[in-house]
DNA sequence: GAAAAATTGTTTGATACCAAACTAGTTTGA
DNA sequence: TCAAACTAGTTTGGTATCAAACAATTTTTC
């Protein structure tokens, strides 16, 4: 029960001034999902000047590091869905940065690696985003270990 | 450098077993973006079978907490851009559960209300919001301060 | 060993979201 | 006072994302 006591916010140029946020105050998933979007969209920003696309930096990190990984696998790893995958897999392929080989033993799929051109853009994308985890890196502080299990737990025990 | 201790994940399903995150797993923005993820589809899943669209709850209840609120103060306080609520509030007054009023002063917006349905279909909302949410809190347990301060810092001070 | 069930990747359809450009109205400052 | 600067909301264009339906293939089951 906080209707109790009204949490605020500031947004300054609000004509009366604060809002209040209610219940949503105490919502994790709000939070989250506030945090989440501030992060996303300053990557966005950062990157965005160098014709780095966000979404690629987590795939071809995972390519580069899981050599002949299979856009199923791949989809389970980033935690997108597989069918968010087809596309810029494509892309990536197109633009050389990735190349695909067929699996013998299964011939529905097939095995992904970064080329050489894929890990070059792969460590310029690198630079970027390091610098945008430092910014989140010292807004948590000595923190940092507990909110990653936390965030861990969610991704993994949220049904 | 933790190019020296490969980091594992488990993805029951794998050809040869396990992947290597490698540095992503130190990125908090990486985590983030799971956890979110994670946490947005679930409750997309479980308020979608009844109608409701996770979208609104966190607007509805801002104009109810808050009469009179304006389309770009909402914006700001639930952290969306100005341009994705002008569908949804459309929407919204056109179901019925928000309705709005010039403003004597600034010709340019209008105020914004929850009607008498608006708050019956906020409280059927609210009702799976908590129930999701539960989970949550289920899973950071007696952590759940400190997330959210963590949270809010992220959101609040990310440039 | 063949039919049934499961899995992989793609296609299609839908939603959520932002950013830039635009219109209309308000505030500022010279 | 009135032109310039700013602000509110909408429109337009683009990306990211999922889910369901599909085709191809592999695995399971009887």
């Amino acid at each position: 029960m906080n209707e109790a006591k009204p949490l605020r916010v500031e947004t300054e140029n609000m004509s009366g001034g604060d809002i209040v946020l209610g219940k949503l105050d105490d919502y994790i998933g709000f939070h989250l999902r506030l945090a989440q979007n501030a992060s996303f969209r300053s990557f966005q920003r950062k990157t965005g000047q160098s014709d780095l696309r966000p979404g690629w930096f987590a795939l071809l990190s995972l390519i580069k590091d899981n050599p002949g990984i299979t856009p199923m696998t791949l989809s389970r790893a980033s935690g997108r869905d597989k069918s968010t995958l087809t596309p810029l897999l494509r892309d990536m392929i197109r633009d050389g940065f990735v190349e695909k080989q067929p699996i013998a033993r299964d011939r529905r799929s097939y095995a992904l690696f970064a080329t050489p051109e894929g890990s070059a853009r792969l460590a310029d994308l690198a630079r970027h985003a390091a610098e945008h985890d430092r910014r989140l890196d010292q807004i948590v502080g000595d923190q940092k270990a507990e909110l990653l299990n936390l965030l861990r737990r969610i991704a993994a025990e949220i049904d």
